[in-house]
RNA sequence: UCCUCGGUAGCUCAAUCGGCAGAGCGGGUGACUGUUAAUCACUAGGUUGCAGGUUCAAGUCCUGCCCGGGGAGCCA
């Protein structure tokens, strides 16, 4: 007897085969029940007769509670009737367990409960379509720099130098050393890299003690960010848009199945290519004034200075070019603007806001010790990450994307929470 | 940290001016040979988040606390 998957099912069309899985869910019509099995590939519906399988299993089948496992035999048939297109008539089941009053049921759950329930909760069609696309987004972003002469280079997590700001650190017991902190960032080990290596990549989980209580903010959240020698702010704006919309087309063209299952409309998507907008700062602020915001000079855009600005453009949109003062000590000083930076910002449309952070950094030594003391940090703390700038300093740029950002826009969600399989959220660290 | 909304059956919610605590789903029992969140009948199920207070009477009003949701700031 194959065993075989019900993603197959189509190569196994008249066969006799063996499925492994739990049911997703039960109807039952007298003499007949229909199951949907789902068996970690897809999912398939299964009839179940009285008549076949006998009197006493067929009364214990008819009334088997959802998310029991079993073992079942049968033919595979063409059945536009059936979700997915194929059914199983089955011949024989085996009850491997028979499982408790699922908690989980199939109406309507607030945030709360679903999520006090997340182990339970992943295994919902919309959150297993969820983890796939999150699986393709990911592969297609290692993909898309390895194509692109990149090397992976794995930042480590505990670093006792920081690249953002200090107060949104994670501390930890570090032996005798004192205090370590958890990863906000790994550029600055990428930009120790280049030298070596020329263009190089990271992807893992970064962390951020940010008391945040927005759709768009993780505790925890995954980053994949990029550095290369001998790039300029130009060079670096031009391999994100390549970059996101190498993502975006080919995560969404392998996913069409599990996106159009999250009624997510592909149209928007589908527009994602080069070039995309660029504004400057300055030309933001006008924007926005012009609109009725009466932002000032040197505050950084907030939640809806972001919306207006992406509700203007069909396109990811980059904002360049923003005040020193706002921006982390390592951006690059512009040089025919000294009171701004070589920096951009790219906000995705559809009211997603920020999905990466980027810019040119200061590889002079002298503006990058002073941009240090501006920023009230402790130099020594960075004497590596200074040195960079003694032995054969270069142009260098770079940029972080953030994974789950990037995921609830591809796939249209309202929360970043349903994008990471356990969420670690202000309030939340379990399970 | 601030603003805002909420906490009633296992789950999602309702309960008018302060006047008998309810429905759907899920559970249980039964009917049904093609269902698509199947349907139909019957049935069990409650410390209304916690602690005080006002009142003849509190789910409802007041005070404090606890726990969440949404948002701001910060950021990806």
């Amino acid at each position: 007897m194959i065993e075989c998957l019900i993603k197959d099912f189509s190569k196994h069309t008249g066969e006799e085969v063996v499925i492994k899985g739990w049911v997703s869910n039960r109807r039952s019509s007298g003499k007949l029940s229909f199951l949907i099995i789902r068996d970690g590939s897809s999912i398939c519906q299964v009839i179940a007769e009285r008549e076949v399988l006998g009197e006493e299993l067929y009364s214990e089948i008819k009334k088997i509670p959802l998310e029991s496992s079993m073992i079942v035999q049968g033919t595979v048939r063409e059945e536009s009737r059936s979700p997915g297109g194929y059914e199983m008539n089955a011949t024989k089941i085996e009850i491997v367990h028979k499982s408790e009053e699922f908690p989980i049921g199939k109406k309507e759950h607030g945030p709360d409960f679903l999520l006090n329930n997340r182990h339970l909760w992943l295994r919902s069609n919309r959150q297993t379509a969820i983890m796939r696309v999150r699986d393709a987004l990911v592969r297609h972003v290692r993909e898309y720099f390895h194509k692109n002469g990149f090397t992976l280079l794995d930042s480590p997590i505990f670093t006792t130098t920081c690249g953002e700001d200090t107060s949104s650190l994670f501390a930890v017991d570090y032996f005798d050393l004192g205090k370590a902190f958890l990863s906000q960032t790994g550029q600055l080990y990428l930009e120790a890299a280049i030298f070596g290596l020329g263009k190089v990549f990271c992807l893992g989980p970064t962390f951020r003690a940010e008391r945040s209580k927005t759709r768009r903010h993780l505790i925890e959240f995954w980053m994949v960010e990029a550095e290369a020698a001998f790039a300029d702010h130009d060079k670096n704006l031009a391999l994100q848009e390549d970059f996101v919309s190498y993502i975006v087309q080919n995560t969404i063209s392998e996913m069409e199945t599990e996106l159009i299952s999250l009624e997510r409309d592909l149209e928007p998507l589908k527009k994602v290519k080069p070039p995309f907008n660029r504004i400057t700062y300055d030309e933001a602020l006008e924007i926005l004034r012009k609109n009725g915001s009466d932002i000032q000079w040197g505050a950084d855009l907030g939640a809806d200075d972001e919306t207006i600005i992406t509700s203007l453009y069909d396109k990811p949109i980059f904002i360049e070019d923003y005040p020193k003062k706002v921006k982390a000590f390592y951006m690059k000083q512009h040089p025919e603007k000294p009171d701004y930076v070589k920096c951009a910002d790219l906000l995705a449309p559809e009211g997603y806001g920020e999905i990466i952070g980027g810019s040119q950094r200061e590889d002079d030594y002298d503006k990058l010790l002073q941009a240090i003391r501006d920023n009230g940090l402790d130099p020594e703390r960075y004497g590596w990450y200074l040195e960079l700038r003694k032995y054969g300093s270069v142009p260098h740029s770079g940029f972080g994307l953030g994974i789950e950002r990037t995921l609830s826009w591809i796939c249209g969600l309202k929360h970043v929470r349903e994008t990471i399989p356990f969420p670690r959220m202000i309030y939340r660290a379990y399970p």
